[in-house]
DNA sequence: CGGGACAACGTTTTT
DNA sequence: CGTTGTCCCG
């Protein structure tokens, strides 16, 4: 093995630069791109030019002799980490791909993989999606005999959440249910009873869900101190993206790679934290002096991105947040157009409106990609997406259904799982159960044989024979044989996989024609990989959020209208935005009406929505709202209600 | 014991 | 509306 030394260079003293700093960036910026050591916060508003401040820190880093692989930038997601990446490669070179880079989960996984011993894992440990996490759950509460209707005990789904937000803000799960589930406070001992099982099972059959990635992280660097060290010396330059969505757990691993000495910079703004649900607190980023101590703080008010006008709205918005860290943002662009609030008498005169609206737009010369349609939840845009295909308007969205959890892509990603980690027992649950004549029962029985073999082949050789099963499991040996223990080509996995899996699709799904283009698209998707394991971690961590035909289609219309979850538009920004659904009950959802701090949230919610606008901002709700109680009356979104006509001017539009 | 048929339920946001 | 759970037949 060849040794050598880094040698350090001192930014601040670092020779002579290539590219203009002064004349790209304001002030303000400037000094948080040319921050020396220690402890940095940087609070930037919306549209202040953070991404910029960060891509040129990271050039900057790279020009003062700063090794890239040095440097980890931790973002929200990894398309946040490439995007800036490649816009640092623009100004500094290719170098930038040695930058670590992506999301606390992805840093966690990788470091897991590398250290998996120290904290009693296998590398090749599964990461669960939540649903998997359920399955789990599940499984346990039958075993413990929990199923019984008389009682009124919490569903899977509801028990994976108290489990998850326990982890997620460093409480005791018995504090969750006292504080958020009280009608289940009789049942503690038993949630605890399940949580134990469900840790020892993963542990069992090397799984982590997405918390214990976090977790086993911050076990890993706490109880280590030799990895620790030689972690801290790998990552000399920690910079962390939209740090207000941080939970403790995440602070934590910053603290442990970063405290003392150790240079990190926070960016953020705790005006647009929407992520409480996941166990992030906006005070976390106001926190961060008092866990690095001395760090020095630096403000970005200065908007870049909207006219007056919209940052006026945006003002009133955040004004009436009972805590807030005042910011007042100001732009040198001009004032623009008034928002519009926009009353229309139902769902679908509001979907036939905003469709119109967007082709006037268009007519005007406002590109079809630069128009965006926010809405709080997934299903809000339903009815849009149908008046929009109506008219042949095309669109992409975001947030809301992902493929990764249909059935069909389930299941073929479970027998590569089982081919990775042969202990994966929820895998191999879903794979057993799909084969023709079995039942939980001889799903059972065949896992308890596959799980004390040496290979699965072996596990399920006594069953291949056996006429109960027909053919099922006799095939399932076979396709399993031909790719265990080999060095998988990705692709052609998820291609003979399929070839096993078409008969089984064709029986159980009247639609099986649409799944399997669906798979074939997944095989594409694979070719990318070159390993099953990258492929497996990506699909957990970074599943493709587009249908999967928009992905791999030969030639995407780039002119594409954008509807998308306000939470999956986080740190975008579009010419034109309509926000949809601004009424009571939707925006603030009635699951927010009980606690004043989840009002606060949809509040910012509201904010973060309004600042993605660049020219033209839309806000519009129905009168009429059919729900499944019957017809209501809607009204408007009390964040945007009793606003003065000089900063949202109301509209009334006639049908014809 | 497996699986099909039927009923009931409840509907946010995401790594 | 689509999933999840229950019942009952083969």
């Amino acid at each position: 093995m060849k040794k050598y030394t880094l040698k350090r260079t001192d930014p601040e003293h670092a020779p002579s630069y290539l590219i203009p700093y002064e004349k790209e960036l304001n002030e303000n910026q400037l000094s948080a791109v040319t921050f020396g050591s220690g402890p940095s916060l940087v609070i930037a508003g919306a549209g202040s030019g953070k991404t910029r401040t960060l891509v040129y820190r990271v050039a900057r880093l790279i020009e003062s002799g700063v090794s890239p692989a040095s440097i980890l930038l931790l973002t929200f997601t990894r398309k946040a980490a490439r995007q800036m990446l490649d816009r640092a490669a623009a100004l500094v070179g290719t170098q930038t791909e040695k930058v670590a880079g992506g999301t606390f989960h992805s840093f966690s996984s990788s470091i897991l993989r590398e250290y998996a011993s120290a904290v009693g894992f296998s590398a090749s440990f599964t990461i669960l999606d939540r649903a998997d996490g359920e399955d789990i759950i599940n499984l346990i509460r039958g075993r413990l005999g929990l199923t019984d209707r008389e009682r009124r005990f919490p569903k899977k789904e509801t028990i994976g959440e108290i489990f998850s937000k326990a982890v997620n803000r460093a409480v005791p799960v018995a504090g969750v249910i006292e504080q958020e589930y009280p009608h289940f406070a009789h049942e503690t001992e038993k949630l605890l009873e399940i949580l134990a099982a469900y840790t020892e099972y993963k542990q069992a059959h090397m799984l982590m869900d997405y918390d214990d990635l976090l977790v086993h992280l911050v076990r890993l660097l706490e109880k280590n101190e030799g990895i620790r060290e030689a972690l801290k010396k790998r990552y000399r330059y920690i910079l962390v993206d939209e740090y207000q969505d941080t939970n403790g757990l995440q602070a934590r691993i910053v603290e442990l790679l970063g405290g003392g000495a150790g240079n990190v910079m926070a960016v953020g703004d705790d005006s647009q934290s929407i992520y409480s649900f996941r166990g992030a607190h906006f005070k976390n980023i106001m926190d961060f002096p008092t866990l690095f101590p001395g760090a020095s703080v630096i403000k970005l008010e200065e908007n870049y991105r909207s006219t007056q006008s919209i940052l006026n709205l945006a003002n009133v918005i955040i004004d009436r947040a009972r805590e807030k860290y005042t910011k007042i943002l100001w732009t040198k662009k001009g004032t623009g157009t008034l928002p519009a609030l926009v009353p229309l008498p139902d769902e679908p005169s509001q979907s036939r409106f905003v469709a119109q609206r967007i082709l006037d737009l268009r007519e005007e010369g406002v590109p079809l990609s630069d128009i965006c349609v926010l809405f709080r939840a997934g299903f809000n845009s339903f009815d849009l997406e149908i008046e929009l295909k109506k008219r042949n308007i095309p669109f992409v969205k975001h947030g809301g259904f992902k493929f990764m959890e249909t059935a069909h892509v389930k299941d073929i990603v479970a027998h590569i799982k089982v081919l990775v980690n042969p202990r994966d027992a929820v895998g191999l649950k879903r794979v057993l159960m799909l084969v023709e004549n079995v039942g939980p029962r001889t799903e059972e029985e065949i896992t308890g044989s596959v799980l004390s073999a040496p290979r699965i082949t072996e596990g399920l050789a006594p069953f291949a024979g056996d006429r109960r099963f027909g053919e099922g499991i006799g095939r399932l040996s076979r396709v399993l044989a031909s790719l265990e223990g080999r060095d998988l080509n990705p692709a052609e996995t998820v291609e003979r996989l399929l070839e096993y899996y078409t008969p089984i699709a064709k029986r159980r799904y009247d639609d099986h024609p649409k799944r399997l283009e669906d798979l074939e698209h997944l095989a594409i998707i694979a070719r990318k990989y070159r390993s099953v394991e990258s492929f497996l971690t990506d699909m957990a961590l970074e599943p493709p959020s587009d249908s999967i035909s928009d992905i791999t289609r030969e030639d995407p219309d780039p002119e594409r209208l954008i509807l998308s979850t306000i939470h999956s538009a986080k740190g975008l920004e579009w010419h034109s935005v309509f926000i949809i659904w601004a009424a009571e009950g939707y925006l603030p959802t009635t699951y927010a009406a009980e606690s004043a701090d989840d009002l606060e949230e949809e509040l910012r919610l509201m904010y973060v929505a309004a600042t993605r606008a660049k020219e033209n901002l839309t806000i519009t709700f129905p009168i009429k709202i059919i729900t499944h109680r019957g017809p209501a009356f809607g009204r408007p979104s009390r964040f945007i209600e009793d606003i003065g006509e000089d900063v949202l001017e109301t509209w009334s539009v006639e049908e014809e």
